[in-house]
DNA sequence: CTGAAAGCGCTTACAG
DNA sequence: CTGAAAGCGCTTACAG
C-alpha cells in the first residue's frame, strides 16, 4: 500500500524509467505494445507520480493559485465550484490563498506562490485597488506567471485578462427598468468602501438617470446590518425615495426591512433591486428582483481562460463578459 | 528578479548550501554569526525555497488537504477563513479538493491526495456517509496522514478526530425552549439525505420531547426551495403545527415564508428555529431564533488540531466540542 | 559548528 | 522507439 515509484513501474514493466515516463507524458513517443504494458503495470501497482519530483524535474507545478481577498462572500463558494470543476478537467490542483482584508503582506503571499511555483493565478474578487493590481502585474511581468481577474475589471488596462459580466449594462438596464416604472427618486445603494464592480454599476446607473433627466442619488453604507438600519431610517425621515438599486442583495433585503418597519409598502411605494440572484433574493418576501450574475460560470470560465494563458495559448479578447439578465420579481411592478 | 536558489545564498554567504539549510530549518545549529549573515543574504536575495525540492528531500509538504464536499453551503466559506488563518500562522499551505456531490471518484482523489504528499488532511462537512469515512479511515491507516474531521462527528468511533458543537445537546435545548414557551406540536424540519450532523439534532429532539412526553414529528425536506414550499403547503392543510426546528436557518426562512402565505402569525402561532445564525437569520423577519454554531472557530480549532497530529503530538481529546449558545430572537416568545 | 556527498523521484536532451 | 545519465533544488546523516 506504500506508493510506488516510477522505479518500480519500470521493473515490473521491464523497461527504463525514461519510458515509463515517456508512456505518461508522451504516449505517442513510445511503441503501443510497450506502452499498454506499461501503462497495466501502472494501474496493477496503483501508481501515481509524485507531484514534487515532477514539479522539480519539470518547472511545472500543474497548480493554480486561487487568491481570495475575502472568503465570508455567499459568492465566493459558487465560484469556487466553477473554479473546481474546470480545474479538474484539465488536472490541475487548486492552492488557496485567503488574503486578510486589511493587512495584507503582500509580499510574503509573492514569496508563498513563487516558491509554490504555481503555474497560473485567479484572482477572484469584486474589489481590487490600484495596489493590488500593481501587485499582481508585478507577479505577471516579473515571474511570467499568468494571470486572470475574476468577477472583477481593471478599468482601463487590459494586461490581465478578466471575467466578468458587463456590470456598467447590468447597472444601466436595472435602473432604467424602475424608471420605466414611473420613479422618479432612484437611490443606488452603494459600498463605503472602493469596490471596482461596484464603480461600475454606479455609472450605469448615472448613465441612466442622466438620460432620464433625474437626479443621481448615491447612498453609500457599509456593509454591516446594524449601521445600515440607521442609515436607512435616516433616509426615510430625511428624503424622498421610490426606488432603490442596492449593489448586493443582502443590503436590498436589509433595506427592505428598514422600509417595512417604517410602514412602507414594497413595490407600491418603493421599487427594490439587488444584485446577484442570492438564496437571500428568492428567501425575501416580497421576493427580490435583481440582477442575475451566473457566478459559477465566470468561476468555470475564468479557470478555462488561465489553462489558455498557462498552455501560451493567444486569447481572442482579454475581457470576457458572460451574459446577464434580469430577475423581476415581486419588488418591481 | 529571476528566484534565486540556495546555492546563490550560499555562495554570497560564503558557506556550504548545507549551512544555509540548517541556518533556516535548524537555527540552534548554526552559530549566532554565521545565522545571521545567512539570514541577511536570504532577505537580500528574496530567497525562498522551493517548495518542491524542499518536499521531495524532506518528504514532508507542509501542505493539508482540506476536503470539501461541496462548496455551496454559506457556512463552508466561514469555516475556510478559520482554516486559513491558523494555516497561516503554522506555515501550512493549503490544497483544496473539492468533491462532486454525486459521483464522486473517490480513487482518483485519493492518488491525487497521496501524490500531492499532503502532511494532513482536513474533511470539512456536516454530512459524511460510512462509505466516505471508510475511504477516510484507509488514507489514515495505509498512508499514516492525519485527519480531523470539521462540522461532523462520526458515531461510535474516535479513530478519527473531531472538531464540532454538541450537536445533540444543540437540539435538545432548543427543542425543550420551545416545550417552555408551552408548545406541544413541535416538528423538527430535517433533511432526506443522510447528514450525520442533522441526526445528532434529530436525536437531541427526541430526547427532550420524549421527556416531555410529547409526540416527535420529523419532517423530511429537500434542501430545495421550490420543493419545500410544496411540501409546508401540505402541512399547513393536514397537520397541527406550532412549533417548528429546522436543521438549517434558510429552512426555517423558507417556512416562515409559507407560514405567512397561509395567513399564520410568527411567533403567536408557531414558534420556528433554525440552525446555525447565518445571514438569513438576522436579514428575516421576524428576525429568526436559532442555535449559533462558532463555525469560524470550528475551522480554526480543526486545524490547530492537525497541525497538532501532523506534530506527532498527543491529543489530551478526539473529540472536541465548542461551546454553543442559542439566540432567540422574534420567533420564539 | 560546518562541509562533502548521497539521495528524494521525476524529466529530458542526447545517443543509439 | 528506448536507455543511460545529468539535473531539478533541496535535506540530512556522516565525518571532521
Amino acid at each position: 500500500m506504500s506508493k510506488a515509484t516510477i522505479y518500480d513501474v519500470a521493473g515490473a514493466a521491464r523497461v527504463s524509467l525514461a519510458t515509463v515516463s515517456r508512456a505518461i507524458n508522451n504516449p505517442e513517443k513510445v511503441k503501443p505494445e510497450t506502452r499498454e504494458r506499461v501503462l497495466r503495470v501502472i494501474e496493477e501497482l496503483g501508481y501515481k507520480p509524485n507531484a514534487f519530483a515532477k514539479g522539480l524535474a519539470s518547472r511545472k507545478s500543474t497548480t493554480v493559485a486561487v487568491l481570495v481577498p475575502d472568503m465570508s462572500r455567499a459568492s465566493m463558494a459558487e465560484m469556487m465550484n466553477g473554479i473546481a470543476d474546470i480545474a479538474r478537467v484539465y488536472k490541475y490542483s487548486i492552492l488557496l490563498y485567503i488574503l486578510d482584508s486589511e493587512d495584507t503582506p503582500e509580499e510574503d503571499i509573492l514569496k508563498e506562490i513563487v516558491a509554490a511555483q504555481v503555474d497560473g493565478i485567479l484572482y477572484l474578487n469584486d474589489e481590487i485597488t490600484p495596489k493590488q493590481f500593481d501587485f499582481l502585474r508585478t507577479i505577471k511581468n516579473s515571474y511570467q506567471i499568468p494571470i486572470v481577474l475574476t468577477n472583477t475589471i481593471y478599468p482601463d488596462s487590459d494586461e490581465i485578462p478578466s471575467v466578468s459580466i458587463d456590470y456598467e449594462k447590468a447597472g444601466y438596464e436595472m435602473t432604467k427598468q424602475l424608471i420605466e416604472e414611473g420613479r422618479k427618486n432612484i437611490y443606488m445603494v452603494s459600498t463605503v468602501r472602493k469596490y471596482m464592480v461596484n464603480d461600475l454599476k454606479e455609472t450605469g446607473y448615472l448613465r441612466a438617470i442622466e438620460e432620464a433627466s433625474l437626479t443621481p442619488k448615491i447612498m453609500r453604507t457599509s456593509g454591516r446590518i446594524s449601521i445600515n438600519t440607521e442609515h436607512f431610517n435616516e433616509y426615510f425621515r430625511d428624503h424622498k425615495v421610490d426606488g432603490i438599486i442596492a449593489v448586493r442583495d443582502s443590503i436590498a433585503v436589509s433595506f427592505m426591512n428598514v422600509a417595512r418597519a417604517n410602514g412602507v409598502h414594497i413595490p407600491e411605494a418603493i421599487s427594490v433591486a439587488g444584485f446577484q440572484n442570492t438564496k437571500y433574493a428568492q428567501l425575501a418576501r416580497p421576493k427580490l428582483s435583481c440582477v442575475d450574475v451566473p457566478i459559477y460560470d465566470i468561476g468555470a470560465v475564468g479557470m478555462r481562460l488561465l489553462t489558455k494563458l498557462m498552455n501560451e495559448e493567444v486569447l481572442e479578447e482579454s475581457r470576457v463578459m458572460l451574459d446577464h439578465s434580469l430577475i423581476l420579481r415581486e419588488t418591481t411592478r
